[in-house]
DNA sequence: TAGATTGTTAATCGATTAACAATC
DNA sequence: TAGATTGTTAATCGATTAACAATC
């Protein structure tokens, strides 16, 4: 029951539970089945009840389980139930896209930092925050006690930059950059590359 | 040895190595190891192997594996050794991004149309490509033969976008929107949510 | 040759599923 | 009560790893 024993592919599958209430609810649902959540996102309803009994008992015989209250012991078990303020590093074309993202509304960020080495980007302004410059990142983040960054710059400079977020005091780094980095014990780090995901759908074609 | 037999999972990490020959071969190496590959990407030696023997053998036994005509196998198996034409839906920031994206280059795909809803937005022209109309979307794929798309809608649109897709024959879809979508056997759906990357995360901070 | 590394087998480890008592 | 669904156990299934003969 502690931390340490639960793996990470069911880790893993939490925020797509998480989504799918999120959904459920707006759609004006109160209550759901794992048999319903399965079939919604193609997963069996036993892993479902097998992947939730790993932190308790959240459902009820016969009945189900109310999704606001789903919801909540999930946020809370993947400690999305407050705010995490995010540092984005790189405002580039992707960078300006996360910044003006809306989708983190709710679901537990913000990016509160954003960060360039371009002296023209600098000082400039994305929606409401101002670009900061990549040299005062470190102080800044640590100053600000952030955890978790967003890379977003050229795979040239993802390491080294991945190097200075750790030295900050951030804990857990969403790559977008097309290249591995490697990071010390405690530091968790995600990759999004666009190629690589699409590249294991061609496969089967 | 047919395609059918080989795991999911391996087909998902065939781009992972992928990418690092590439790095490796930019850096001006010519042979690896598994040894050294596994390192890089902190994954074992014997699973590099293990899952390269699905396929054929490409080493050779005290030496390792040739850089570049492991690159050009895996590329030959995921199939992108030539290039796939991709259909972009919806051109928000996001999508903008995407559409400025130099990183799909001598990767296998190239955006070739773009479409939204928008009508202040359908004839603007975004880099090299005009926004086409999403009301003749599925003739133009069908026309043009896609069979690859990226979606980045709102999450209330994507599910009739993806159900359009799938009619004009598209058979492999990256979902940018925060939300699962159902598709038919035969189409693949691949996400790409920040926001379960970063709650996967947080779950260990 | 000596050293290194592959491809593969068998063992181990871990994840998924089926089944069902408990119970709402 | 009858029907439905949970949480959990045990069985099954699949993936990873260790080990090593083959051989470059």
């Amino acid at each position: 029951m502690t931390f340490r024993e639960i793996p990470d592919i069911v880790v893993g599958r939490l925020p797509v539970y998480l989504r799918a209430l999120s959904r459920m609810m707006q759609e004006g649902q109160s209550i759901t089945s794992s048999k319903e959540l399965g079939e919604r996102l193609g997963i069996s309803s036993a892993q479902i009840r097998k992947d939730l009994s790993h932190f308790g008992e959240f459902g009820k015989q016969g009945t189900g389980y109310q999704i606001e209250y789903l919801t909540e012991q999930l946020q809370r078990i993947l400690k999305v139930n407050t705010e995490w303020e995010v540092a984005l590093v790189g405002v580039g074309d992707l960078g300006h896209a996360l910044a003006h993202y809306n989708g983190f509304v709710n679901r537990g960020f913000r990016i509160s930092a954003l960060f360039d080495a371009d002296p023209a980007k600098i000082g400039t302004s994305v929606g409401e925050l101002k670009v900061m410059d990549a040299a005062t990142m470190v102080e800044e983040i640590r100053a600000r006690g952030l955890k978790v960054a967003m890379l977003a710059v050229p795979a040239d400079k993802a390491q080294t930059v991945a190097n200075q977020l750790v030295e900050a005091g951030v804990k857990g780094i969403l790559n977008y950059a097309p290249i591995n980095i490697s990071t010390p014990d405690g530091v968790r780090v995600q990759y999004i590359d666009p190629v690589t995901h699409l590249q294991r759908m061609t496969f089967y074609l």
